[in-house]
DNA sequence: CTCAATTTTAGAATTGGTTCAATTTTTTGC
DNA sequence: GCAAAAAATTGAACCAATTCTAAAATTGAG
């Protein structure tokens, strides 16, 4: 049995993971040295490197831990979304943004996703890609409800309007999170505006 | 005078940016040291620091290049867009995408797209921003255009509408960048799938 | 309980980008 | 031309991530 083992090593990883939160938030990615993070965490240089392939995958895991809550919260719109095409599609995007600063500041975000690009087949990287994958299927999903609801017209290439919504959606959040003046709000405000005209072509 | 000093400078320059290409595609971006640039462009280590804030910096003046080639490559087309939106959008991108690998390998576009965002206010990272919003400026001179043709409908909303189709299509082409097997056939074939959504909702 | 296998540890070595103080080169006022 | 000032060059030193090594600790099977 490796129950002890097991839960040692979950204990460990999750050390890990509060102290890097708490020191990339205090102190920035770059300025969180690994050496802190060990201390904080109350193990060693070694081991941490004995658990994550880099410090990227540490704020890999922190970066998962957010983006999964998002979809849980994102699940719930899709099932009842509202009864008109705009909103549905404001509603969802809204629970991404509002969410996407809870764990993660700006600058996290920032180097998480140039970590994604730089090291595409890294474990981290890998993952990062398949939660943007998850994220646009969800939203493929919200446009097929839509089109069961009858609040979207049934000749829409479903599968193509999700990945267009989502990219930029994305985009616009990439350029958000490089401005640390830039304000939720006015992010959402521009999404609505480009969404506008796709939803004019899309709506019955 | 400093005739002689602009002169030698314009000349490190050039050598520092040719020795960096060169590096940069055998290499890649990280295995190309900075000692071997430096030994390549005959200059030494501080020299290159004199001249480039850091590494990133140098391939930031390789990609300027090139998406200036690509921003002059485009400007034909919106000055005579074929006649029809729909080609006369994948006729544009098409230009920004066959030109993209001219100089820069995947790699080299994966490190500058990822220092980009983790600088966001380093040199580079301002004009790699620069960069992106003169792309979506074309985009929106070639809407305008046709909407001054009359092909396109006069109460689209043109500015969204340009940010809309550069956000995709930019976050095509990183999804591109990251995989080494994807095709430019292939991401052209996707974004005209994406675009035939906006194209049947804008065109008159 | 004991021991072999596995994991963790501490810290030294490595590596490569970046900084810096000293030196050299270029310019400028005379 | 010639020195003093200004600018540029140099390469050694620095720093932090990562790797490596040998010793210590922990585990679980018997």
């Amino acid at each position: 049995m490796s129950g002890l083992r097991a839960r040692q090593k979950a204990d460990r990883h999750r050390r890990i993971i509060e102290a890097a939160a708490e020191l990339f938030r205090e102190a920035g990615y770059e300025g969180a040295k690994i050496e802190a993070i060990a201390a904080q965490a109350e193990v060693s240089v070694g081991t941490i490197y004995n658990y994550y392939q880099n410090k990227g995958d540490i704020l890999g895991a922190i970066v998962s831990l957010e983006v999964n809550e998002v979809l849980n919260a994102g699940q719930g719109v899709v099932a009842k979304p509202p009864a008109n095409v705009g909103d549905a599609l404001d509603t969802l995007i809204g629970i991404y943004i509002e969410h996407s600063l809870h764990y993660l500041s700006k600058e996290m975000w920032r180097q998480a996703m140039a970590i994604s690009t730089q090291l595409p087949d890294s474990p981290f990287g890998q993952a990062y890609t398949a939660l943007d994958r998850s994220l646009t299927e969800q939203i493929r999903a919200l446009i097929a409800r839509l089109q069961a609801l009858g609040l979207v017209r049934q000749d829409i290439d479903g599968a193509a309007l999700g990945e267009l919504i989502f990219n930029n959606m994305n985009m616009m959040f990439i350029e958000f999170v490089k401005r640390d003046e830039a304000r939720i709000s006015e992010l959402r405000a521009a999404i609505r505006r480009q969404n506008r005209i796709l939803v004019a072509a899309i709506a019955v």
